[in-house]
DNA sequence: CGCTTCCTAGTTGCATACAACTTGCGGCGA
DNA sequence: TCGCCGCAAGTTGTATGCAACTAGGAAGCG
């Protein structure tokens, strides 16, 4: 997904990386970023840094303090849990929207995407997992039909990804999550509009929040 | 809501001006942007000026080409449609919200927000109407009570406004939206949960659509 | 006259140097 | 010993200069 093609400039390749490594969680929320450290890592001066860092900040998934420095955004369980009831209304107008609109090409790669899921989750390969996990939820976006609406999503997504690297360890837990994806599917190719129940959205919530204390 | 504090940045005041400047139509969709001229206007160097538009660009009211400057990204019917497509679910959710969540002070901003449309728009006054406009919608966002979801629609909001600019011409157009915000309002005040039907939907989306043509 | 080619002006992207600010520590005085 | 002041190291923010690339036009050739 992230190709780091040889014509792209410094800025974008840094931030492309860096995003990958939050959202994945190799970089942990409140974790302070150096620009000298981050130059010399990337072999470059601290400006295409400096334009990364000022991106990524633009975004959300970066906030800066005046001469203290840059940070990787972290939340609390309030802002987590207000986060993730955002999460989930994004991703229930796309689910709507994919049921609409679906095409057959949709169709293929959400199902693709939901077997590699089940095949990662019964192998117990969490980083392959957490790659199909992605591929899935992005086939979903990509099937409203709406840039706009698939962008929001994604984007809301590398916000939300530093704490689902958290919130996945088990092999259960990748179950669980499969036998949700399932559910979804259902509904998204059998193209019927039904958001999910208030319990269920709760209970994946509390999932996440429980993850931060074993920090 | 746009205060230019002493204490900030001057690429801070840069992205804050210009992002105003866009969003209110100032500057039109597809019009580019000279870093030197910015630098000049704004008596910086060049440096804080490409922070700026790497910001902007970022959260996609820019859009920057490579050798050939940055530009205000426009958009054709077709992304438009989408556009307010995903504009309209995100206003839906936070009308949700709001209606689920609204506490006394949000309901006094509201109101309040609410009868300063009506005043402009039946001035005539069109600057005071999109400034009262603004505040209206945004006063419904923090009445859901969720800093992300609010977030999420007042950016949505910037990309949408040069086209907003546009669509409101005359009295008719703001007298227009006023009933709509009357009968928004009755539905979040009631506390109820009741989408605005889809046919209405989509006579908003043509105003905006027609607009285009008089450029 | 049309096409190709090269050149030049203008633009962005990057590197380096400097200025302004924050912070933590050490010395000094009460 | 405690508290305050000031300094110095380290950080971010800004300015300037240079290199790489693009676009447009003029000159040359077929």
């Amino acid at each position: 997904m992230a190709s780091q093609a040889a014509d792209m400039t410094s800025s974008q390749r840094i931030a492309e990386s860096l995003i990958n490594d939050i959202s994945a969680g190799r970089i942990a929320p409140g974790a302070r970023l150096d620009e000298h450290g981050l130059a010399a890592r990337f072999g470059t001066s601290r400006t295409p840094v400096r334009e990364a860092l000022a991106r990524l900040a633009a975004r959300g998934v970066l906030r800066s303090e005046w001469g203290r420095g840059v940070f990787v955004s972290d939340y609390g369980k309030e802002e987590l849990s207000e986060m993730l009831e955002a999460m989930q209304e994004l991703e229930e107008i796309c689910s709507r929207l994919a049921a609409k609109r679906l095409t057959l090409r949709n169709e293929a790669a959400i199902l693709s995407a939901h077997r590699k899921c089940e095949e990662a989750a019964e192998a117990g390969d969490l980083p392959g997992f957490m790659k199909a996990n992605d591929a899935f939820h992005h086939a979903i976006y990509g099937a409203t039909q709406n840039r706009f609406v698939s962008e929001i999503a994604s984007e809301f997504r590398y916000r939300t990804g530093p704490y689902r690297a958290k919130r996945f360890r088990t092999k259960e837990d990748m179950l669980d999550s499969v036998r949700l994806h399932g559910s979804l599917v259902k509904t998204v190719l059998g193209r019927a509009d039904a958001p999910p129940p208030e319990a269920l959205r709760r209970e994946v919530s509390l999932k996440y929040i429980e993850a931060l204390d074993r920090a």
